[in-house]
DNA sequence: AGCACGCCGACT
DNA sequence: GTCGGCGTGCTC
């Protein structure tokens, strides 16, 4: 039997499987999916088992075997291996990089290279009369193998004559491919299975065994297996008495495997379904009877804020289980919050697994196993849970379904929405889309006049009402021209400003929203118009108070707050733009004793901030919680009947198509978050350009009003829903090679769309164009960490012969890219312009 | 991606 | 005459 590999090289030329003799010792064990360690080349690699075959075409004498089998079970189904396949054509990504993408880190290969004496050579060792070097032979032979790094660090001088003795040899060389992570052990007391020998050994025990009596007395009572250090904080005992007793045979004392629980000391209590509304009812039965019927089907839920999404999301949740099958939610990683994921353990207990990126490497691995296993039926998690090794998949459930984050920046490019869609196709699940303000795509389907794409069919479901028929709250836009003229230079219009003031009296809160971390988004010189930049990228520094320094926020360069115009010397060198330090400064500077808790990147790196600020807010020890956009996401808390908006026009004024749709979403989302209780709520839109239909109707909580006009708007220009796009940026250090390549890869592909026929946008034709090429220009963001970048847009109706011409063209610039450093990267059906 | 093989400049 | 530069091609 043969096996295909995708070896663990992302690079065009060997992407492409492999073939390797599956040997008869692992014949039982190599399946699809399976992860194996195979020759190649001069080196040993880790691989995935894409196909078992009889046959191989390839040249006997020349096919290698698998070398071992890298885990017990095949870490990844048949299901996933084709869907990886079908992402990287999709995506345009080496199918190596589909395939890690879903494994846990942990799974990902390390390699090890290790020297070893060789023994073939013994009766030449003496010729080696080298006596400098016997100390190095000796560690060798001594310690049996031992990395190169760990040899050079002992005899950091000896590195030419360690080559010397592999090339003659003697030392042999051997790659070992490891995992990262170790599976968590817990040394653990195990009382023997015929309990009533303890109570005759306790009599032989002396009086002076005191501890030991008391371990065997619990153990009595307790027959079961505990770890050693739970045991020992129990009864305060050391472990010295445990080890006597192991000593004795009298208990056994073993290592065993763990999983690390982040949630191990939380308990949470057990919900039973809420009674539905009408509306909920509604949509309910529809998801129900798909589930029941094991059909395929794209659910949009189109429910406005608070009407009681999660509820139907349950309910539905537990029909699939209730058909035995497996269901995974999807979150966006900012709303994966503890108020989330208490949801979903209080209702389906430990059959949840809970995947997000705050868990640490082994945590994840831990919670990735147990549905590898089989021991949970739901799995809620971000981007990455799609891929969670279900086998009976019968729901998929996409939260927020508009958020941008579902899109992967680095390679694989996936959009998890699309990947769910696809793979719930294959599998005869159905998916919900759950969203306040569904993107356009996911709408435009819905109302069935989407792109013709395969054979999903999509059903719009709407929920217009809040649960208990709670009012929306009452959106207040301020226009900060008028602030301005009537002489208001604060950052809080005057409306604002007492709103915050009265919810301090009254002991309510407030959650603040802008969109930009930092103290000031960039540094003029008043004197001579100098702005501070980024001296790797074309990008203004930010201002960060608390390090008093100035911060790229695109490569992370750093340097000290100037105090005079670097260019001119000037002293009047001014902090422009605002930022959430800032805000919080002037927050207590205008209510001395305001308490404020601050979200941003800035602040909750640290693993569990993010939920540490969260409880303190919902704890009432802040009166106002300030933060980027993820304060606008999913928080309920019951005080909360103030939200206002710095400045809604950080997202409008990007460079970007979605910028409207990105402006509506978060407006909508963020006055979603007041009033959801007894309480009544208010928000406040501070904004230069109040005339903007996003903020118009985001003011107004009307989503008809705003994708409208936004699909008008759409129509007119060739975007999507209408035209799909692929972003192609090329990157490169020196410019004038850059701008040089750029235009002869735009001619590439114009050249293969002419040879296959495709009609192209001339302007002046009476045909409709199937493909449109925009550009070169260069990106928004001309420069990231000292390399030029250029980019240009096609857009195209139909269907995916078109990302084979940027393959094609791709490949054509293959030996560039390695010859001179040139990058080109592809996005498909990108989210961010840059 | 690595690594080897292979063809042209500055050196014992 | 060699040592070594990195261009080209291969890895089952």
């Amino acid at each position: 039997m043969f096996a295909k590999v995708i070896v663990d090289v992302p690079a065009k030329q060997t992407n492409r499987p492999f073939d390797y003799k599956i040997p008869d010792v692992l014949l039982e064990w190599v399946e699809v999916g399976s992860r194996v360690a195979v020759s190649f080349g001069p080196r040993t690699l880790q691989g995935f088992v894409v196909e078992v075959f009889e046959q191989s075409d390839y040249e006997a004498s020349k096919i290698k075997s698998i070398e071992h089998v890298l885990d017990l079970e095949p870490p990844l189904t048949p299901e996933l291996v084709e869907l990886a396949h079908w992402i990287s054509e999709t995506y345009l990504c080496h199918e190596i990089t589909a395939l890690q993408v879903m494994i846990p880190g942990a799974l990902k290969a390390k390699y090890e290279r290790q020297l070893s004496w060789s023994p073939l050579r013994e009766e030449e060792e003496a010729l080696l009369s080298f006596p400098e070097q016997n100390q190095l032979i000796a560690h060798i032979k001594n310690k049996g193998s031992v990395t190169f790094e760990a040899l050079l660090a002992i005899f950091p001088e000896q590195g030419p004559w360690i080559k010397q003795l592999l090339r003659t040899g003697f030392l042999i060389e051997s790659q070992i491919v490891k995992d990262r992570m170790a599976k968590k052990k817990v040394l653990t007391i195990f009382p023997p299975t015929d309990l009533s020998q303890l109570a005759s050994q306790m009599e032989q025990l002396s009086d002076k065994a005191k501890r030991q009596k008391e371990i065997l007395q619990f153990l009595l009572e307790n027959s079961q297996p505990i770890p050693l250090t739970e045991l020992m904080l129990k009864l305060d005992v050391g472990a010295s008495a445990v080890k006597s007793l192991a000593d004795k045979g009298w208990v056994e004392l073993k290592e065993i495997e763990v999983y690390r629980d982040p949630y191990a000391n939380r308990s949470f209590p057990r919900t039973q379904p809420l009674l539905f509304t009408e509306e909920q009812q509604q949509v309910f039965n529809p998801i129900s009877e798909a589930v029941r019927a094991s059909r395929h089907q794209v659910f949009l839920l189109h429910g406005v804020t608070g009407s009681g999404k999660t509820e139907v999301y349950l309910q539905s949740i537990q029909q699939c289980l209730d058909q035995d099958k497996e269901a995974i939610v999807l979150v966006p990683e900012i709303s994966l919050t503890p108020q989330m994921v208490e949801r979903f353990k209080g209702r389906f207990g430990d059959k949840v697994a809970v995947l997000h990126s705050r868990l640490s490497q082994g945590e994840r691995y831990d919670e990735w196993r147990k549905i590898s296993l089989k021991q949970v039926m739901v799995v809620i998690g971000a981007r990455s849970a799609v891929f969670a090794p279900f086998t009976k998949l019968g729901l998929i459930i996409i939260d927020e379904e508009h958020e941008a984050s579902y899109k992967q920046e680095e390679s694989p490019k996936y959009h998890a929405r699309d990947v769910a869609i696809e793979r719930a196709r294959r599998q005869n699940a159905s998916v919900i889309l759950g969203s306040a303000t569904p993107s356009l795509e996911s709408y435009y389907q819905a109302i069935g006049t989407g792109i013709p794409n395969e054979d999903s069919n999509y059903k719009l479901l709407t929920m217009a009402e809040r649960v208990q028929g709670r009012p929306m709250p009452p959106v207040h836009i301020v226009d900060m021209r008028e602030e301005l003229k009537e002489g208001n230079r604060s950052m809080f219009s005057r409306g604002l400003y007492k709103a915050i003031e009265e919810r301090l009296n009254k002991k309510e809160q407030t959650v603040l929203l802008l969109n930009r971390r930092g103290y000031s988004t960039f540094v003029m010189c008043r004197t001579c118009g100098y702005t501070v930049g980024c001296p790797h990228c074309d990008i203004s520094l930010t201002y960060h108070q608390n390090s008093k320094r100035l911060r790229c926020h695109y490569c992370g360069y750093t340097e000290p707050q100037p105090h005079e115009c670097p260019s001119c010397k000037s002293e009047h060198i001014r902090y422009f733009g605002t930022g959430t330090q800032k805000v919080e400064d002037e927050l207590s500077k205008l209510f001395p004793g305001i308490r404020v808790i601050r979200m941003d990147v800035d602040t909750t790196t640290e693993k569990g901030s993010h939920e540490k600020w969260l409880n303190l807010f919902r704890d009432r020890k802040a009166d106002v919680l300030l933060g980027t956009q993820m304060v606008a996401k999913g928080l309920d808390f019951p005080d909360v009947t103030l939200v206002g908006v710095i400045a809604a026009d950080t997202v409008l004024n990007l460079p970007d198509f979605r910028a409207g749709e990105r402006t509506f979403q978060l407006l909508t989302q963020v006055a979603g978050r007041a009033g959801r209780h007894q309480l009544p709520g208010e928000v406040f839109i501070q904004t230069y350009t109040p005339e903007h239909y996003s903020i118009q109707s985001a003011s107004q909580h009307d989503y008809h009003a705003f994708i409208d006009t936004e699909l008008d708007l759409r129509h007119s220009r060739g975007y999507p829903p209408y035209y799909r796009l692929i972003l192609v940026t090329l990157s490169h250090e020196q410019l004038a090679l850059l701008v040089r390549t750029a235009e002869s890869y735009v001619s590439r592909i114009k050249e293969l769309a002419r040879e296959a026929g495709i009609i192209m946008y001339t302007g002046n034709s009476n045909q409709v164009p199937e493909l449109d090429i925009m550009g070169p220009v260069a990106s928004p963001i001309p420069r990231i960490k000292d390399r030029y970048r250029f980019q240009c847009m096609l857009k195209y109706r139909g269907e995916a012969h078109i990302s084979n011409l940027v393959r094609k063209a791709t490949a054509f610039f293959d030996d560039l890219c390695r010859q001179q450093n040139l990058q080109i990267s592809v996005d498909v059906d990108p989210q961010l312009l840059q």
